[in-house]
Parts: C-alpha cells; sequence; structure tokens
DNA sequence: CAAGACGA
DNA sequence: TCGTCTTGG
C-alpha cells in the first residue's frame, strides 16, 4: 500500500471540533474503499438490502458525513480519474491480493472459521461503478459537492489547498503530501468520541494533522526532495522503492546528495526506475480545474434522503431519522448563536 | 465504521 | 451511567 512516510513526518493532535467551519477536501475512493473493508457482517459479508444490494458503502458515507455536519465540517469530494500507465503494476498487485483474499475467505468459510473469514473478507472489496455512482448520489442528497478528477483523486484534492478554496485534504495515505497538500488530516473518524462523564459532551480522541510547511521545515527539504524520498521509499508507480531503503535511510540519503542522481551508490537500481516521470507526476499532475462555482455547499435534503435509503435500500427510518435530526438540531444551534451576535 | 442494546 | 458487545442492511 502506498507511501510509507509516517517514520519521517511529524504531526500534530487535533480534535474533530477543531474542523468546524473548516473545508476538507476527501479522498473520496480512499474513505469508500475504508468503508467496505469494515462495515460488515458477523461473518465477513457486505451489508445489503434485500435484492442484495450492497449498502456498506452507503452506511460508512451516510452516518460518517451527518457527524462532520453536525460539526459545522464542510466537505468536499474528490473522485478518482483515469490512472497513470505507471500505476499498472499497482494496480494489478492490488487485484493479486483480494483474489488470495478471496480465496482465503472462501476456505475459511467453508471450515466455519468464522473470525479468520472476516479478517479475510476485509481485503476483497471492490469498489464498482455502481457503487461509486450511488456515493456521489448520496453525497448529492446531503448537499455536499463533489469533484471529479482526471487522475489521481489526491492530486486535485492536493491542488485545492493551494486555492482558497480548500484548506485541508482527508485521506489515510500520504501521498496528497508528495502532490503538495498543505495540510494533511488522517483519522477522521467519530468512533474515538468519547461521551465525557456526568455531562453532555464529548471528547474526541486525537485525528493526525500533516503541516507541509513543517514538515519541509524540519527535514530541511524542498517538496521535489521530499518526491525523491518517496521514490526511494516506494510509492505507487514504483512499488517497493528501493530493496533494503526504508523512510530514513532515504531521508538521510536525500539530506545528504539533495537528489536521485547524486547518490552514486543507487545509480545502478535507479536506472530501473523511471524516477523522471514519477516526480512529473507527483510535481506536475493532471488535476481537475476547480472554480468556487464548483463548490457550493447545500442544505440536506432531508426527504430524498429517507426515500433514497429507507426506500430503496431498507435502512432503518429510525436510524436515518434520528442522524438526520442531530444536522438539523446544529443548524438550529448555529441560528441560534448567530442570532446572540445582532 | 458507527449506532444501539445490554449489563455491570 | 458507562464501557463493551452486537447489529446494522
Amino acid at each position: 500500500m502506498g507511501l510509507d512516510l509516517k517514520p519521517i513526518l511529524t504531526h500534530t493532535n487535533i480534535k474533530l471540533s477543531d474542523l468546524s467551519n473548516k473545508i476538507i477536501a476527501v479522498d473520496a475512493f480512499n474513505t469508500i474503499h475504508q468503508f467496505l473493508a469494515t462495515i460488515r457482517g458477523s461473518t465477513g459479508e457486505l451489508l445489503t438490502n434485500s435484492h442484495g444490494e450492497i449498502t456498506s458503502h452507503l452506511s460508512g458515507l451516510f452516518y460518517r458525513n451527518i457527524n462532520l455536519l453536525a460539526e459545522g465540517i464542510k466537505l468536499v469530494f474528490v473522485f478518482d480519474g483515469v490512472s497513470s500507465p505507471l500505476k499498472t503494476d499497482e494496480i494489478q498487485r492490488r487485484h493479486q491480493i483480494k483474489q488470495i483474499a478471496a480465496e482465503n475467505y472462501e476456505k475459511a468459510l467453508v471450515q466455519g472459521k468464522l473470525e479468520e473469514a472476516r479478517k479475510y473478507s476485509q481485503a476483497t472489496s471492490v469498489l464498482t461503478d455502481k457503487m461509486i455512482e450511488e456515493s456521489k448520489r448520496l453525497l448529492f442528497l446531503l448537499g455536499i459537492p463533489t469533484v471529479q478528477a482526471p487522475s489521481e483523486g489526491e492530486a486535485t484534492a492536493a491542488r485545492l489547498t493551494n486555492s482558497d478554496l480548500v484548506q485541508i485534504c482527508a485521506s489515510q495515505d500520504y501521498d496528497s503530501i508528495l502532490f503538495g497538500a498543505k495540510r494533511l488530516v488522517r483519522n477522521i473518524t467519530i468512533s474515538g468520541k468519547r461521551k465525557v462523564p456526568n455531562r453532555n459532551a464529548f471528547i474526541d480522541v486525537p485525528l493526525e494533522i500533516y503541516n507541509l510547511e513543517d514538515i519541509l521545515n524540519q527535514t530541511n527539504l524542498t517538496n521535489e526532495q521530499l518526491v525523491d524520498v518517496g521514490i526511494l521509499i516506494g510509492t505507487d508507480y514504483n512499488i517497493g522503492g528501493i530493496p533494503g531503503i526504508g523512510p530514513k535511510t532515504a531521508l538521510k540519503l536525500i539530506q545528504k546528495y539533495s537528489k536521485l542522481e547524486n547518490i552514486d551508490q543507487l545509480q545502478e537500481q535507479l536506472s530501473n526506475v523511471p524516477y523522471e516521470e514519477i516526480r512529473e507526476l507527483f510535481l506536475k499532475p493532471k488535476v481537475a480545474n476547480v472554480t468556487n462555482n464548483d463548490i457550493k455547499f447545500e442544505p440536506v435534503d432531508y426527504d430524498k434522503v429517507v426515500e433514497f435509503l429507507c426506500t430503496e435500500k431498507n435502512f432503518s427510518p429510525e436510524r436515518v431519522n434520528s442522524a438526520l435530526q442531530k444536522v438539523q438540531n446544529s443548524e438550529k444551534n448555529k441560528n441560534q448563536s448567530l442570532e446572540k451576535w445582532f
């Protein structure tokens, strides 16, 4: 998976409520994949409606986004387009992992090893076109704008943080840092929420914020050099990187030699790596041209959300309504607090 | 993953 | 009332 930058990137911890009124570009594929991996029944099966249509992605998107909206967080979901030919190996690798996991899943099911089955099932998820369309539809009904990226979603999401349209990227992967995102937030979940004793309030388990400027200052690297570090470690475009070189070594090498071309002892191994192309992909990626008019935050369409989730997808009306209530209440609170100013 | 049920 | 377990679809 992706890029193991964590050991060399500093971050600060924040609370979910610190993101109130912030505009966040969410890596849609990354998020939906996570939901498909984790929102499952006891034997690892995906949630479905009565017609067998998968609903795990909708469950995750609905309940999480409701909580983020209630927190006053503004979201823009960025969807992947066509990925670079350089990513073919990585895509193939993921296919293989899914196939093996699917076989192990079936085996474990037959043997009645349910816990094992559930574990394997998490790696089998396939994101279909139908799921993508349904996700976009639900986001639309929730009033959350979506952006279609021409290539990597993270590239467009990162570029948005260089405008005034968006302040932060949300993803579990670190690629957006290499794509030049000013800020990255990881672990944007609400399950870390803990109720605080004796009061109607919550404390939040910390989310991680990565700030590109701080990272470059602390590592004494440029954006270009950070990409070189990534290439040594391994990206989706050169899986595994240079054998034997991990994050710490990669950082030291670039700090010492300043770029890949200067590391004499690695020239032979680097000759198999199209690093100039990879640099181009991270530093000058194809991105969507997004303007102010493309990002409009609309109110939730309560009736249509209920119709979609409850009527079409067999969600519990009680659960859906009480979730929607949260947003309605928080809007009331906002209006009240606004009135106090006047 | 997140909500709701449940039991200490 | 609070943390833990189970269900959701």
